[in-house]
DNA sequence: TCTTGACTTATAGTTGACTACAGGGCTTAC
DNA sequence: GTAAGCCCTGTAGTCAACTATAAGTCAAGA
C-alpha cells in the first residue's frame, strides 16, 4: 500500500504519516526495492494504534518510547506495562476534568435558554 | 488578592495569569491606584473559568471569543450560546475519542498481564 | 529616605505537533 | 527515452500555548 493510499484511508496527510515515522511513533514501514514505502498490515496497525492514542491527547513522545521498547524485545514488557498504566491514568484524569467543563458547560447552557438576564450571563460563575 | 496570591490558590504561574488577559481569555482584572493587580471576587470567577476551559483541552480563542461578547453586551447572547453549544459538542466527542483509546490500553494491558508472549506483545492491535 | 523585593509592560524564546518547501530519484505511459 | 506525476530525504516555517527575560515602577520595612 503507497503512502498515499494509506494517506487517504485514515484521512492524514502523507506528510504526517512520514513525521510519525521519523520520530518513531511507528517502526520504519517497509520499502520497495527503490526505496518507496509499501505499507504492510503490520505496519497499518501502527499507524491505526499512533492515531488512536494521538486523538486520544495522548503525546507523541509517549508512543516512540513504547515503539522503541517493542523493538527492544521482550525484557522490556514490564517497563512497558507501566508506560501503558501511566497513560490510562492520564486518559481518566482527563475524561474526568472533560465531564466537569461539560456539566459546567451545561449550566451555562441552560441559563442561556431559560432565562437570558443580563446579570445571568456576564456572572462568569454562571 | 494580589498576583502572587492567585497563582498559588490555583497553582499557576503569574505569567499564565497575565498572558491570560492579554489575550483577552479572561476581562482586565481590577488594578490598584498605582497599576498592580488586585483580583476581585469577579476576576477570581472567570480565572476560574478560563482554567476549567483550558485543562479540558478547549483553545484559548473560544473563551476570548466568549469574553469579547460578553463585553459587548445582550445583542451577544445568541451568538455566545452558539459558541457554548460548540465547544459542548467538541468536548463530547474528545470525550468519547478518549473512552475509545481507553478500551485499547485496556485491552493492551490486559494482555501484557495475563500473558506475557512475544507474539502478542509486539502485534500493535494487541 | 533608601533599599529590597514584588510588581509592571513589552518582547523574545521554547515546546510539541505538525506543515510546507527544495532538490532530487523512481515509474509508467507514450 | 523522455515527460509527468508520485515518491524520497532534509530542512525550514508555522501555530498554539506558554515561559523567560529585560528594563523599569511601586510599596513596605529599616
Amino acid at each position: 500500500m503507497t503512502i498515499k493510499e494509506v494517506s487517504e484511508r485514515y484521512n492524514i496527510s502523507q506528510n504526517t504519516l512520514r513525521y510519525y515515522e521519523r520520530v518513531g511513533m511507528i517502526p520504519r514501514v517497509h520499502r520497495t526495492s527503490g526505496g518507496i514505502r509499501d505499507y504492510q498490515e503490520e505496519d497499518l496497525g501502527w499507524v491505526e494504534l499512533a492515531l488512536c492514542m494521538r486523538s486520544a491527547g495522548l503525546p507523541i513522545e509517549a508512543m516512540s518510547e513504547y515503539v522503541k521498547m517493542v523493538q527492544q524485545g521482550d525484557s522490556t514488557i514490564p517497563a512497558r506495562l507501566e508506560l501503558l498504566l501511566r497513560q490510562r491514568e492520564k486518559l481518566l484524569a482527563q475524561k474526568s476534568q472533560i465531564e466537569e467543563t461539560l456539566e459546567r458547560l451545561n449550566v451555562k447552557i441552560a441559563n442561556y435558554t431559560k432565562c437570558g438576564t443580563l446579570s445571568a450571563c456576564t456572572d462568569p460563575a454562571q
